[in-house]
Order: C-alpha cells, then sequence, then structure tokens
DNA sequence: CACCGGTACGTACCGTCGGTATGTGAGATA
DNA sequence: TATCTCACATACCGACGGTACGTACCGGTG
C-alpha cells in the first residue's frame, strides 16, 4: 500500500541520490562533504543516516543510478535485430559516447574502482555495462564473426581499451577529432580479430 | 659537498617515501594516516611536512619511487637489440609482469589517476610507463610491422587494456592461467594489427 | 673556541569531516 | 482520540589533515 509517508521517504532519499551524483561527479568522492550533499538535498545527515549506512553507502546508490540509467539506452542498441557485426559496432560506439558524459565518466569509470575497491566494483559491473559487453562480444563469436578465443579475457581488454579511450577524448584540447579517431582505433583493433 | 646533516635529511625523506609506499600499497590512499606513516618512519609530522607539501605531495613521492624503479627494468627489455616485432612482445609481456607487483598494480594503476587526477596522471606518466609503452608502438610503426595509425591513439588504448588484463590477473583464483590467457589475447590483438 | 644563523625536525593545537546517540513531531494504526 | 512508529533533526565525538611555533644541532665565521 502506497502511503504519503512512503512518498515522502522515497522522495527524500531520490534527492540524496540526485545531490551525491552530482557532487561526487564535480568534485569526486573524498572532495566531497556529507555535510555539503544534505545541504543541497535540504535535509540534514540524520536523513542521510536514516537511508543510508555510510559515505560508501551513499556512493553505491549514486553509482546504480548512473548505471540503471545507463543501461538502459545501451541495451536498446545492443539488443536490435539485424547483423552481429553491425550491431556490435554501433554497440562500440554508443559506450564511447556514453562514457564521455561527466557522470559516466567520473563516478563509474574513474573513481568506482577505488571507492568500492576493483573486486566490488568488478562483481557490479558484470550487471551493468561490463555484462553488455561481454554478451556483445559472445554474440560476435557465436555469429562467428571473430576468432575463437575466451570471451571472458577479451570482454576485460577491451573494456579497459574503451575506457582509457573515453578518458583521452574527455581530456583533449579537440575532443571531436580524438573522438573520431579513437572510435576509428577500436574498430580497428576490432577488425584485426575478425576472421578473413 | 655532501654534509652529514644533507645525508641524514636525505635518510630522513627516504624513509618516509619507503613507509608511504608500503602503506598506500597496502591500504590505499584514503585508507593510510599519515600519523601511522611517520610512526612506521620513526619520525614526527614535523618531519613529514618539513619534506612535503602535504599528503599528496607524499603520494606524488611514492608514485615517482615506484615508476622510477619500474622504468629501469622495462626500459632494458625495450632497448634490447633485434628484431623489433619481438622487442615489443617482449615489452608487453614485461609489463604485463611489473602490473602484477602490488606496488604498482595500487599505486600506479589503480590510485594514482583518481589522487592526482587523471590529467595529472597523464602528465607523469608521460615520462615513465606509458611513454616507454608509445615509443614501442611507434618503433612498429617505423619498422612497418604494423598499420599506419595515430600512434598516441592506439598507445592509449593499449595502455588501458593491459591495465585491466593486469588488474584481471591479480584477482584471479587462478593467475597462472588467466596470466597466459590475458599474453596470448593481447598478442591476438596485435596480431590483428599486423600488416599482411 | 665562541658565537651565530639556519636547517631539520618535534610538539601542541585547530578545523573539518565521517559517524553516532538521542530527541521529536507528523502521520499511520487501532 | 490515544498511541505508536517511523522519518527525520540536533548535538556531539573521535580521527585525521594541516598549521604554528618551539628547539636542538650542524656548519660556517671571526
Amino acid at each position: 500500500m502506497r502511503t504519503r509517508r512512503a512518498e515522502y521517504s522515497e522522495s527524500t532519499r531520490q534527492a540524496l541520490v540526485d545531490s551525491a551524483v552530482d557532487l561526487f561527479t564535480k568534485r569526486g568522492y573524498a572532495g566531497t562533504s556529507l555535510d555539503e550533499v544534505v545541504k543541497r538535498a535540504r535535509v540534514t545527515k540524520g536523513a542521510l543516516y536514516h537511508h543510508f549506512s555510510g559515505k560508501q553507502a551513499l556512493f553505491e546508490a549514486a553509482f546504480t543510478q548512473v548505471e540503471t540509467r545507463s543501461i538502459e539506452s545501451l541495451t536498446a542498441v545492443v539488443t536490435a535485430e539485424g547483423d552481429a557485426w553491425e550491431t556490435a559496432t554501433a554497440g562500440l560506439r554508443a559506450y564511447v559516447r556514453k562514457c564521455l558524459e561527466p557522470e559516466y565518466q567520473r563516478i563509474i569509470v574513474h573513481e568506482a574502482p577505488v571507492v568500492m575497491g576493483w573486486e566490488r566494483w568488478r562483481e557490479a559491473e558484470e550487471h551493468f555495462s561490463f555484462g553488455l559487453l561481454r554478451t556483445a562480444v559472445q554474440l560476435l563469436v557465436d555469429a562467428g564473426e571473430i576468432d575463437e578465443l575466451p570471451v571472458e579475457i577479451m570482454a576485460r581488454l577491451l573494456f579497459g581499451a574503451l575506457s582509457a579511450g573515453a578518458s583521452t577524448i574527455a581530456s583533449s584540447s579537440d575532443p571531436k577529432r580524438t573522438g573520431r579517431e579513437v572510435e576509428r582505433a577500436i574498430l580497428r583493433v576490432l577488425e584485426g580479430l575478425r576472421k578473413k
């Protein structure tokens, strides 16, 4: 049953997460104080500690929100019908674009592995971007487009390359041009894996 | 002239850096307190703040020490005479092994980009591992081994892939096996870029 | 050798921040 | 309407990064 109190509560929680995403993106995890988070959300630390067990948990909530919203747009691209190769490359391009959004870049790519610990980050990513990427690679193998190889490993390498590529674009003086170059380079790598 | 005071001072500084490398490796940047660092070095915070402007500066000193010591062994491999292809692949293997050392993995690969900021990290890496990798890629292009392509970009992608590969190995339940798989996968990627 | 200046620290302290304990009032329940 | 409960607010604590200041000792000078 949907009571009024539950709505208020959910709204408060959402405000906290939104505030957290915003500040973590701008100033990073260590540079963000909880006092500031609650101030922006127009609540107090009491509210924060009622909804979350601490700063780490708040970060994970922010992480989940950014990932959940990201995965929606990406899934649409990757699950589209049609040629496997076309689908996969479209997915790559979509992911690179996603990595360029400040929230994704800062929270998911840069901060999360350190804040959550690489192990925990890896585990969480199974259900999000990385899981999607691995699925895409698996599809290519199944479709016979690329050589037989350990999908898990290759997906890891690609994931790392994509993240590095996105960071390069983001800090470039000419993002447009760098973006095209990164895209071409990644496609070139994939072409290299393609069966003749 | 090498005075006694200068030697004592240098020794103190070195003890601080060693202590910092050790603790940053075990507990990460945020998880390491300066009180603990100075305790291990058997000095006080006064000494620390005499030698370094703050925690960040201490981290950069630790970063530089780990990188400087790493670069020596790697340079030997990459500057060896002989076939460019052989040299490059040997360099890749050497780098992956280096990434498996806890100090390198934690401080250089995982923490540094967040603690120093990606921009500053990128700048520092120019003189260390990344600079070496780019040189290796450039050599392959010059030797006509791989296709013409933006060396900078390709080096970035490879760097990301290698880091991800190393992290995967490090957290694997069977590092030996995963290590071989990662090596093979990376060589496969490089083979794909090779001219026919 | 006496003196002095500066370097290389040690000590005491401050502000900030993550986290906790407890109070409280609005809304659900009977 | 009385009570209970939950969703916060308030007040406070300890840890930690950083600063201000005191001091001992080394090295040069007359």
